[in-house]
RNA sequence: GCGCCCGUAGCUCAGUUGGAUAGAGCGCUAGCCUCCGGAGCUAGAGGUCGUGAGUUCGAGUCUCGCCGGGCGCGCCA
């Protein structure tokens, strides 16, 4: 349970209580009442605003009102003191007795702690990657990768219906020029001589073997022809096997949508751009018209021209967008508003894009339109995500496309390779990608990604891991009669655990379910790492200090009763991070080799 | 010129949706191995939170104006 939510709801019944017996003026709003950690751990365990946002509105001093309410929640079994502090806080100091409740509740729930029903199993459609079908991806589509699953899993986790959805950017110009630099390969499979890679085309080395297997299906067939015969079917190809390249890097990268969504194929020819245009324009939504240039910047080549324009501006953006290019063909706006509205069709009112930062500009209008075809029921929630900067020992790793020196998200994560104490290259990636808040440029340097040091945050939970497990090694050899499982652990007599390094440790634990829905519903994975280093910090100086003061140790062999007080404690910390990792997809090991 | 994002210790970054005395890593200084894994731990120095106003009981957090950096700005996606 996330105890703070709990306690929220206990001062708001005291509160209607107090309000009922006339110690408190009734038909107060207790909405803005809040009850959260403190930061100054000496300011107690549990602090609640109340008075300071209720004093007001009953006519109260805040303290007179804090008073009040301190003594209705000083009467409480789990409160060991209340303190009225600063301006008309309410600060709970509780008895170690409900922090070994949290204990006993980790060891029953194990990996599930903290998941909850908060959702209540509501819609959410997650679109995330939905790189251009015409290359392997990069690093940067790696981070919005790991970031769109990774928030979908912290969703999925708190109780709403996630759906993970890929949106195939395959209708536009990009995609002709996959398929003549993809024709241009089929020309050499045929005749066995290398071309120049004209400006304009994609360069890339991964289209030789498209043009091979291509060769293979048609023989000959395209050969001479007309542009105009081959481009649809060497392009449709092309699409298919860079999907299926993209496919695998999202695979290696331990990536799973519910659901590919093709532009051309599930809204372009399926006339849904139409349909949705027909229906802004009978809302007069849509006009024709003139866009003025953008002031201070001259576009040498601008001519006022009218256009098919959504009238955006209405819901909140800064300019009318088109609709319509002049050869007719729809926008990849249009597109997309016809896209947002299927989602919306298909029950989800709370839609999240996760995109690269380069398209903040088209967060507005994106939006403006999510509102326009929703009547305003559904909301869109964009995530930009920043750069990321492959560097070498510090240096930035030099890469240039022509010279195919390009380093892809697969070269990453078969370097990163397998088997050490991080697990799997996709492992180290992913969790190196939730180091820095998705909208900061990223470091991703190849040297600090395997080092061993507590410089590497990885390396430093894993090691904390390693550790819980070696507690539990240590006791078999020291006690090897004690039956030790997690059932008997959740069940031992957790009194022994007093020390305040120990409650700490626990509290630091009893923090996991609020963390996971402030990560969630603020939409920061990368809140989920900090997490863990935190409590990889708080349990290795526990260790540490059980080895300079021996009373501390996790097994004392004389002691049965303390011992698996402190193994509970290791239990329930190796569940956390553990529970962590798999979230964001690492194995915990259980040593260090 | 306009819009969006960012600006926090020497460096790299957190800061729990507005809470109390702003934190961590690296680096620097001084300590801790007859060990339960020192791949770790403890302590210290280091800050006008870019800047000026405003909102309120309270602002690193919200609003506005500046300064600096990044991204974007009609038929690219």
């Amino acid at each position: 349970m996330n105890l703070y939510s709990y306690f929220r709801e206990e001062i708001t019944s005291s509160l209607a209580a107090l309000a009922a017996s006339g110690k408190l003026p009734s038909g107060l709003d207790s909405e803005r009442v809040t009850a959260e950690p403190p930061r100054e751990a000496a300011h107690g365990d549990v602090s609640t605003n109340a008075a300071l946002v209720m004093a007001k509105p009953a006519g109260m001093k805040p303290r007179d009102f804090a008073t009040v309410l301190a003594e209705a929640l000083g009467s409480r079994d789990d409160v060991l003191k209340v303190e009225i502090a600063g301006p008309g806080f309410v600060n709970l100091r509780l008895r170690p007795a409900f922090w070994h409740e949290r204990l006993a509740e980790i060891l029953r729930e194990g990996e599930r702690y903290g998941a909850s029903t908060l959702g209540r199993g509501l819609p959410v459609n997650v679109e995330y990657v939905s790189a251009n079908p015409t290359g392997p991806m990069h690093v940067g589509h790696g981070r919005g990768a790991v970031v769109g699953d990774i928030l979908a899993a912290l969703l999925a986790r708190i109780g709403y219906a996630v759906t993970r959805e890929y949106y195939i950017n395959d209708a536009g110009a990009q995609v002709d020029v996959l398929a003549r630099s993809a024709y241009l390969r089929y020309l050499e499979a045929l005749d066995g001589a290398k071309r120049e890679v004209p400006e304009g085309l994609y360069p890339g080395e991964y289209l030789v073997p498209v043009g091979q297997a291509l060769k293979q299906r048609d023989g000959a067939r395209w050969q001479g022809k007309p542009e105009s015969e081959w481009l649809a079917p060497v392009r449709e190809f092309a699409i298919n096997a860079m999907m299926d390249l993209i496919r695998d890097d999202l695979q290696a990268l331990g990536v799973r949508h519910a659901r590919f969504t093709s532009e051309r194929h599930d809204v372009v020819e399926k006339q849904r751009v139409q349909q949705v245009v027909d229906s802004l324009k009978a809302r007069d939504l849509v006009y024709t018209g003139v866009l003025e240039p953008p002031k201070g910047m001259k576009p040498d080549d601008w001519e006022p021209r009218p256009q098919m324009l959504f009238r955006s501006t209405q819901f909140g953006d800064d300019v009318d967008r088109p609709l319509q290019k002049s050869d007719g063909s729809w926008t990849y706006f249009a597109a997309d508003i016809a896209y947002h509205l299927d989602k919306v069709e298909r029950g989800f009112n709370r839609q999240i894009d996760v995109w690269g930062a380069d398209h903040g500009g088209y967060v507005k209008r994106m939006q403006a339109a999510v509102k326009a075809v929703s009547g305003g029921k559904a909301t869109l929630e964009v995530k930009l995500c920043q750069l990321v900067n492959l560097l070498e020992r510090g240096e930035p790793v030099k890469m240039s496309k022509r010279a195919g020196t390009f380093v892809t998200l697969r070269d990453v994560i078969d370097r990163l390779g397998e088997g050490s104490w991080a697990g799997a290259g996709a492992g180290i990636v992913r969790f190196i990608m939730l180091t820095r808040k998705h909208d900061q440029h990223l470091d991703f340097d190849f040297a600090k990604a395997t080092e061993q040091s507590k410089d590497n945050q990885l390396f430093y939970v894993q090691y904390a891991h390693a550790r819980t497990r070696s507690a539990f090694r240590q006791a078999k050899e020291a006690l090897p009669d004690l039956e030790i499982d997690d059932v008997r652990l959740g069940r031992v007599n957790f009194a022994a655990l007093a020390h305040e390094d120990e409650i700490g440790l626990i509290k630091t634990l009893a923090g996991w379910p609020r963390l996971l829905e402030g990560a969630a519903e603020s939409g920061e994975p990368h809140r989920v790492a900090f997490y863990l280093y935190e409590l990889a910090s708080a349990f290795h100086a526990l260790w540490t200090r059980g080895k300079e003061e021996p009373a501390l140790r996790f097994v004392v062999a004389d002691n049965r009763e303390l011992t698996l007080a402190r193994l509970s404690l290791v239990r329930a910390v190796g569940m956390v991070i553990a529970s962590g990792l798999r979230l964001i997809g690492v194995e915990p090991v259980e040593e260090m080799r």
